[in-house]
DNA sequence: ATTCTTTACGTAAGCGTTTACGTTAGAGTT
DNA sequence: AACTCTAACGTAAACGCTTACGTAAAGAAT
């Protein structure tokens, strides 16, 4: 581990610029001195410092990933998609879990502009003037990944949660359904959670349906918020014969109180989630969700960043429906 | 961002020693020097290079995980627990995903070596002689975590798959099944299939218990192939009254198929599940399971790393049963 | 034979830090 | 007054590379 470029050259008889040439594939040198310095190499194991190369190339070849969550199917999905391109591109990535922790967050932000990372991946979170500031400062490639920002030009890559979230209720609406309940994520979230809610409420209105603030319960993503959130839901005897969760998750954990209450999905009451991880997949009855294409938005969002993209452009990815067996059609 | 430690040093009118001496908290300058250059460091928007502080300090802050699957509970939970550890220490962690092919992680590991990290967690596999005599010339922390290897004497971290299986199976026997089915992982598999299947048979052999090659069934750990072993397990009719799976996705999975099937869990057939992940939880009849205390180990593992351990040790965490819903108490 | 090219190198200057060591000025001792 | 000591710095080497530039030798062209 200690043996240096010099130990190499010294070795085979040569300068460390040949070697350095050769290492990096550059010309200047002949078929034999190439050999030998190979044979050095490997009878030395040596393997070059990418501290001292990143120190006098400015390239790091990492990146950074920031996101809320590292748990969780989204997350996992993400990740193996931007780890992925990451990999076919040469490039490492390194995590962070900010938590949803505005502290934590700079000071990843702070580790990451340190260490060089020529690039940030910043996932599902709302980009404030303080992180919208910091990250315009760094001047390396950031690509926002399920989020959005007017006020900071950055390019994203994400799925359009308003139309998402109408497509999702048309498509209860046209199944016959038309007291519809949501279960949504924080209002205040004005990317999973305005948008949603707002997609939802045109496609009611555009079919004149009827909804009210108290077909609405709040949760925080996670399964037990949706338990929670259908519990308040069925409390309030709306006579509601569908409810969309916007996530996977929380409609899981509809389910799991419906479940507990002997009310029947779908045949009671229509459940559609938001995501379509492999939980939809595995649960009982098997979930119809809206399909995010999620692995596809790390890739892309990688790529964009492999491939230095720092202009503004908002990449919206195809969004659709998969039909499994949580929804009845009525009539 | 193309501001240095000389600019700074300019800038407050002092050497860059001086600065240095400052941003590392040593001795020898004033409270004012330390305040001008505090106020040119804000001034400037200075940050410390980490690629030239690790060239000179050997030290990078950042240490390699190589996990099989970024996808799943496991791998994520994990994750959870190892990044806890790395950032409140300081450090920062650089995912590789194997997708279990030994091309793949040799790369990483060459690139894990040649950007310098100071310690490596290797997650879930096997340590082939390849990978143990690589990481083994690295010369820095190893840690092994849900593995385990005689031949590569790395700390590890991990639960006792075989004590965990045994204690499993008891359970189920317990319980007054006496003909109980495994969905088990590859039986090649050291770390994860073999253990696992002894720990089976011993508690089976131990009670009296009958039991055949036949109520053996191999998947991958993943939900489909829960589902094609519970199909395989039901298509030899053996009357089973429980099915251990060694995964949660798997023990979904057979979920699913009995519940397409009609097979009532748990009137009809008891189901244990292994890992105790959220899936668990989430599943309906919530899934009885073997619990591995996972985000511990990533914390645990971490710890180690962060503290430089290298002397071998096998560090094993305490498993138990979580009861839920998946089994029947026999007579 | 001379000049020009080209090939195959070597030399050395950086990249941005840390740190061992040297220096200076002032305080304290005698 | 001469000395020692210490605090508060500065100088410069080193970390392991890349790369611009210089150079020597061989071959081609004239």
């Amino acid at each position: 581990m200690a043996i240096n470029i010099s130990d190499v050259a010294e070795h085979a008889g040569v300068s460390i610029a040949t070697v350095s040439r050769i290492i990096n594939n550059l010309p200047g040198y002949s078929e034999k001195t190439k050999e030998r310095v190979e044979n050095a190499i490997k009878e030395l194991g040596y393997k070059p410092n990418a501290v001292a190369r990143g120190l006098v190339s400015s390239k790091t070849g990492t990146i950074g990933v920031l996101l809320p969550c590292v748990t969780g199917r989204f997350s996992s999905e993400l990740l193996r998609g931007i780890e992925k391109i990451a990999h076919s591109k040469g490039y490492s990535v390194i995590i962070c879990n900010t938590d949803m922790n505005g502290e934590r967050t700079m000071s990843y932000l702070q580790t990451l502009s340190e260490k060089r990372v020529e690039g940030i991946l910043f996932i599902s979170e709302w980009v404030t003037p303080e992180y919208g500031e910091y990250l315009s400062k760094l001047g390396i490639p950031v690509v926002l990944v399920a989020t959005h920002s007017q006020e900071f030009p950055f390019p994203s890559v994400r799925t359009d949660d308003f139309a998402a979230a109408y497509t999702t209720t048309k498509y209860l609406i046209n199944k016959g359904h038309t007291r519809i309940g949501l279960i949504s994520g924080d209002k205040r979230d004005r990317i999973a959670g305005k948008p949603r809610i707002d997609g939802y409420k045109k496609a009611l209105d555009e079919a004149g349906l009827d909804w009210k603030e108290s077909f609405i319960s709040y949760g925080d993503f996670h399964f037990e918020s949706g338990i929670a959130s259908m519990a308040l839901l069925d409390a309030r005897s709306l006579g509601l014969t569908a409810v969309f969760a916007t996530s996977d998750e929380m409609a899981l954990g509809a389910m799991t109180y419906l479940h507990r209450r002997g009310i029947s999905v779908p045949d009671e009451l229509s459940l559609v989630g938001y995501d379509d991880t492999l939980d939809a997949v595995m649960s009982y009855p098997s979930l119809t969700a809206l399909h995010q294409p999620i692995e596809e938005m790390g890739e892309c969002a990688m790529d964009l960043i492999c491939r230095g993209v720092t202009e503004a452009q908002d990449i919206v990815l195809e969004h659709y429906i998969v039909e499994r067996d949580s929804v009845k059609e009525l009539e």
